[in-house]
DNA sequence: CGGAGGTTTGAAGACATTCAAGCCTAGTGG
DNA sequence: CCACTAGGCTTGAATGTCTTCAAACCTCCG
């Protein structure tokens, strides 16, 4: 598939991945093929990213090889902050994926608009981790799952692009955990499961229960 | 004990836990007694803080009453950052400790600064969504007490000021099961425990191996 | 049609939680 | 100065949950 007909389709496509219209500054558009490296860890950092299509996963593997993702990114979002020279984490197209690099600007307004950048995948860490604290699964789950609504504006509908291994790998937690809970929360009438990469909401207030997000 | 008789005995203090020398604009310092709050969930946010002595725990307590801790702020580190107009996360004391507020400026060089300090407590973060994401406990642990060790300086003893039961809700873990972690630990060799809020760390490579803190 | 990769499901075992009891220590009041 | 108390810490036993290993299934693609 081109990046023409990517376009020409774009329409048919989800909210979060469709397309990311942008103004100004274009550098050129990169497309991977899904399961390839964006960047990999060790490699020197500097630039940003930001999704226009598909979907993102970053993470990192441990020294026994096992592998703990950190986070997803979707159109429209930006990823790739480090605080350091190299890449801690790396970052895998999940199905094709276009990416575009950023080159924020260094005056006061750029900052600010980075800071805020940053203020929001800092919280959207936090939220995540959050759910880590978890001691069950399903809790862990059911926050991945409000907060997969929540970024693709739709309480009814979610898709899922990403492999049970990568939700695993996110929530630490087995794959095969993974499908059990799915199993658990459609046996409750909570969800239903049109196809394996879409989870359909049919009880978004008991999902909220189970989940941590609400506050004391 | 007043303010002045904190900073004559500042000198005996581990390093962690000395009071932060700083050399412009002082806003006052507030000292708090332990487990009082310095902000609490849903206030109004804005304000910074910075650590002065002792140890604060930044955390949420769910709407079924558990607790998590998201992280623990130092002498010399800074806290309270929000993307949002109301504290998501409440601050209280540890032990007694002093905290100053500051006020960034709006220029361009405060908000780079703004912008780093942002990014390392973004790191620290993600390195503890690391930890969480293990599966065993005695991961998490291990990698808790490096972190410790390394922002206490000290490769050898590390201090934990507040209560195994803090411990147990920043790693996700009861604190029974914190106590157990340590025993374990103890009967392998790898810490000592001279008193109940000392660790002495006897092999660190051990420590290093059970975290998941290498990376591929 | 056949194969490969991802997904589901089952059974056994490992591990953490929970509940309950005892311990230790610092702080209090006699 | 010492006994006493309260809170935190440790330890044990039973229960429940998740992982692991194994096998079967399903679906997309060559």
């Amino acid at each position: 598939m081109t990046l023409e007909a990517q376009s020409q389709t774009a329409g048919t496509w989800p909210v979060a991945f469709r397309p990311y219209q942008t103004n100004q500054h274009q550098s050129a558009l990169s497309v991977y093929r899904a399961n390839s490296e964006i960047f990999g860890q060790g490699e020197p950092s500097g630039a940003l990213y930001r999704v226009e299509f598909g979907c993102v996963r970053i993470g990192r593997v441990t020294a026994d090889g096992r592998r703990q993702l950190c986070g997803f990114s979707f159109a429209g979002e930006v990823f790739g902050w480090e605080s350091d020279e190299e890449h801690r984490f790396f970052a895998e197209a999940v199905g094709e994926t276009g990416v575009r690099v950023l080159r924020p600007g260094r005056d006061a307004e750029a900052s600010q608009k980075l800071l805020s950048l940053v203020l929001t995948s800092m919280r959207r860490i936090q939220e995540h981790l959050l759910a880590l604290g978890g001691t069950k699964v399903d809790e862990r789950f059911a926050d991945f799952l409000c907060e997969m609504a929540e970024r693709q504006g739709d309480d009814c509908l979610v898709r899922l692009p990403m492999p049970r291994s990568d939700i695993g790998d996110y929530l630490g937690v087995s794959f095969e955990t993974v499908s059990r809970i799915l199993r658990r929360l459609k046996e409750r009438g909570i969800i239903r499961i049109p196809d394996t990469h879409s989870v359909q909401i049919l009880d978004y207030e008991s999902l909220l229960e189970i989940s941590r997000r609400k506050l004391s």
